[in-house]
DNA sequence: TATTGTTATACTCTATAACTATA
DNA sequence: TATAGTTATAGAGTATAACAATA
C-alpha cells in the first residue's frame, strides 16, 4: 500500500499537488527565511532582476497574481531596500520597479539557497526522475498549447 | 504577450505547483458542479465512502486538514442530504459520519466526473508521461519515508 | 474614455483558543 | 485530565470596485 497516503486519495490529483506544494513550502520557506524574504517576495526578485525594467502591471502578469496584489508585494519588497520603484518618463502613470544593489545580492543569495531546498524537495525521483517531472510540471502549468503561442518543450 | 512561461520562473516548482493546481481546478470544478459539490467536499465523500465507518476527526486527518475545518466540510455535505452523523455507541463523543444513499450515488458520478477531468488535464503528457507523474507527485506528496511515518500535514 | 497604481472592502480558506459533553 | 465536536475569531491570500493621475 502507499503508505502515507490514504488509498481513497492516493491517485487525487488535487490532494496530492496540495500536499506536495506544502512539502515543498516547508523545506524552501527556511531556506529563504534567513536572507529576510518569503518564496513569494524571492518571486518579484525573481522577475524584477530577470532582465528589461517593467511595471508593475507587466511584472504582476508575469507573476500570475492581480495588480492589486502586487502592491502590497511590491511595498514589502520596497521597505527592506531591495527594489526601488520610479516613474516612468515615457507614460508616467507607470512604476518602473527595479533592484537596488541590496535586491541583486539578496536574489542571488536567497535564490542559491531555494534551488537547493528543491534539489532536496526533488530529491527521492532521482536526477533523471526529477529532470522529467519538472518538464511535466511546466507542460501541466502552460496549460494546452493555443496556435498563436510557442509550445514549452517536448 | 507571455506566452508559455517566463524564463524567470520556468523552474521554480512553487510557480509551477501553483499553476498546474490551478488549471486543475478550472477543469475538475465546472466537472463536479452539475452534481452539486466541489472538488473538496468530494474528497469527503470518498473518505467516508472508502471503507469502515470512521469518526470525523478521523476523516479529518486522512484529508490533511484540521478538525475544526472538518465541521464545516461535513455539515456542508450533510445539509445537502449526502451523509449522516450519528453518535458512536461505544464512545459517545465521537460522530461516526457515514453516506446517505444520495451520497453513494454523488460519491459514484461525480467521481468519474472527476476523473475525466484529471485526465483530460493529464493529456497532454501522453498515457505513459501521465503515469509517471502521478506516481512521482505521490513520492513527493508523501514526503521522505521515515521510519515513524506520519503524513506532513496540519 | 481607457489605463496604472492605489485604497478600501469582501470573500475564501484555514488555524488557534475556548467551550461542552463525554471519557 | 484528556479527547471529540463545536463555536468564535483571527490571520493569510486574493479578488472586485472605486478613485486619482495620466494618457
Amino acid at each position: 500500500m502507499t503508505d502515507g497516503l490514504p488509498d481513497a486519495l492516493a491517485h487525487r490529483l488535487g490532494y496530492l499537488f496540495k500536499h506536495a506544494h506544502q512539502r515543498l513550502l516547508a523545506l524552501a520557506g527556511p531556506a529563504t527565511a534567513p536572507f529576510g524574504i518569503d518564496g513569494r517576495e524571492l518571486a518579484v526578485l525573481a522577475i524584477l532582476g530577470a532582465g528589461v525594467p517593467m511595471s508593475q502591471q507587466e511584472a504582476a502578469e508575469r507573476l500570475g497574481v492581480d495588480r492589486t496584489t502586487m502592491v502590497a508585494l511590491v511595498d514589502a519588497v520596497e521597505e527592506k531596500g531591495l527594489v526601488e520603484r520610479r516613474r516612468s518618463p515615457s507614460d508616467r502613470r507607470k512604476n518602473i520597479v527595479q533592484l537596488t544593489p541590496a535586491g541583486r545580492k539578496t536574489l542571488q543569495a536567497a535564490g542559491q539557497a531555494r534551488d537547493e531546498a528543491e534539489r532536496a524537495f526533488l530529491a527521492p525521483l532521482g536526477p533523471a526522475g526529477a529532470r522529467s517531472f519538472v518538464q511535466a510540471l511546466q507542460v501541466l502549468a502552460a496549460g494546452p498549447a493555443d496556435s498563436t503561442s510557442q509550445r514549452p518543450g517536448r
